[in-house]
RNA sequence: GGAGAGGUGGCCGAGUCAGGUUGAAGGCGCUUCCCUGCUAAGGAAGUAAGGGUGGUAACACUCUUCGUGGGUUCAAAUCCCACCCUCUCCGCCA
């Protein structure tokens, strides 16, 4: 949610900022318009409240009954302003609540993601490689759903007989290297970050506060008549673990990260390339994320990018950054960059996380504070996420990039511990 | 799911049965100051959040908030209704 007293205080700035990313430019206006009606009719209304309050104090001294008459026409009065004041600033709230972020400065101008941009000049912990695509030989020139399945790692057909499609299942050596992945992802991040292990289905608050809801909720799973709602990704239960809660500023940065299982319904997603693990309705992931102090935010976001990055390459992963362009960004970031891991047996680019700053938009919808030492007020964080481990998207490049000659898939060193010291995933 | 008890400020806890000067006693904690070689103890003062208006600002005024939402009343933490949550006991259960 953006600051109301930004918009009162800078409309064109603000708007200007959310036409770069595609949003209409009347909205701002609209909103202005709404407010201005809010604030007129709540200050009226106060003030005929503040007289009835005067009144019945009169009233109780003096038992007037004339007093108690002209109050309580006051009084009606007001409740009728009331209810409308009510109403200008729901509308309001509501325009506002699917009003996306205002992108960072820096984030490259662009209407679509053909304009991502490669990341340049960040403060890299390890360079994305020169990509070639020669120094893939033949036999990872293979994408996986045609030697998965044989190899008995991968079982598209049965999961969608169990679940419809769009669903996938991992099996024997495959379901052992997903949830190697996952120890992997956790133990990568130990260091620093605490484990969460939170509830995957939510409220709808929850979701609402990660910027999800209203306008997305096509996008997501609910369940009782939308009282409840699976998770896309574990950043919707992170965000929402300090929501109404004023967080000490020696904490900061609260780093935490959490597996958990991703729901979505990737409506309109037919007929793009769904072939395989690549897009599926249901995977798992383990999801890093901060809440910092505002000036905290440049750093962590890095650390964060250098932390998603330095997992896949750690695994002998062939990736990339990209800076995603203002048209392309997500609703509720400020500025985000993809990591994406080079899948060689289809020659694609996979999108296995997204780095993203979302500034005190988020925190601001779930209520997140900390007292400013320097202002002594009470202040909104920022937030910060992004994927540890997109376990299916891995998964795939892993497997492509990593098999061998006789169709042996060989095991990276980090992930040998967790499973069972095994080097290998042979052909059957 | 059934029965009972309860939800008040950063925390604990009075006030609710007799509605009014109670944004809320008292305590703890915290902040500042005093005292004191240091520390502890002691003394003094201050200390909820949010919205609106005015002001560059410090701040001033005002409204809202005693789980949430409605109602009664001149006036609601206090009365009425609905809902949510927590605890205890019972039932069920991985």
């Amino acid at each position: 949610m953006l600051d109301i007293r930004l918009i009162r205080k800078e409309p064109e700035m603000v708007s200007q900022a959310l036409v770069t990313r595609g949003e209409n430019p009347d909205l701002i206006k609209e909103v202005l318009r709404l407010d201005e009606k809010y604030r007129g009719l709540e200050s009226e209304s106060e003030k005929l409240r503040a007289d009835v309050k005067r009144l019945s104090k009169e009233f109780a001294k003096t038992k007037d009954e004339a007093i108690a008459k002209k109050s309580k026409a006051l009084g009606e009065k007001e409740t009728q302003l009331e209810a409308e004041a009510t109403a200008a600033k729901k509308a309001r709230d509501d325009l506002l609540l699917a009003t996306p972020n205002i992108p960072s400065s820096d984030c490259p101008a662009g209407e679509s993601h053909e304009e991502n941009a490669k990341a340049e000049g960040l403060d890299l912990e390890i360079e994305p490689l020169e990509f070639n695509k020669n120094k893939f030989a033949p036999h990872q020139q293979v994408p996986h759903f045609e030697f998965a399945e044989e190899m008995g790692i991968l079982d598209m057909k049965r999961a969608v007989k169990i679940a419809g499609p769009m669903f996938g299942m991992f099996r024997a050596e495959g379901a052992k290297l997903a949830n190697a992945l996952i120890q992997y992802g956790l133990a990568y991040n130990r260091d620093l970050y605490e484990e969460i292990r939170p509830p995957s289905l939510v409220k709808t608050e929850t979701l609402t506060a990660t910027g999800h809801l209203p306008k997305f909720a096509e996008d997501a799973y609910s369940l009782e008549d939308g009282k409840l709602w699976a998770i896309p990704t574990g950043e919707v239960p992170l965000t929402y673990l300090m929501a109404d809660e004023i967080i000490e500023v020696e904490k900061l940065p609260m780093r935490l990260m959490a597996y958990t299982p991703c729901y979505r319904r990737e409506a309109g997603s037919a007929g793009q390339q769904t072939r395989g693990m690549l897009r599926v309705h249901e995977f798992d992931k383990v999801e890093i994320l901060a809440y910092v102090a505002p000036e905290q935010a440049q750093e962590l976001h890095m650390e964060l990018l250098n932390r998603a990055a330095g997992l896949v390459h750690s695994l002998g992963l062939t990736h990339r950054i990209t800076d995603i362009c203002t048209g392309d960004l997500g609703n509720s970031s400020a500025r985000t960059f993809d990591v994406e891991v080079y899948a060689p047996g289809e020659d694609r680019w996979l999108e296995c996380s997204s780095v993203s700053w979302f500034t005190d938009y988020q925190a601001r919808r779930a209520n997140i504070r900390y007292k400013n030492p320097e202002t002594k007020k009470t202040e909104f964080i920022h937030t910060l996420n992004g994927s540890a481990v997109a376990v299916p998207r891995v998964w795939t490049a892993l497997v492509e990039t990593h098999r061998q000659a006789d169709g042996s898939i060989q095991i990276p060193e980090p992930l040998q511990k967790y499973m069972d010291s095994e080097t290998h995933i042979k052909p059957l």
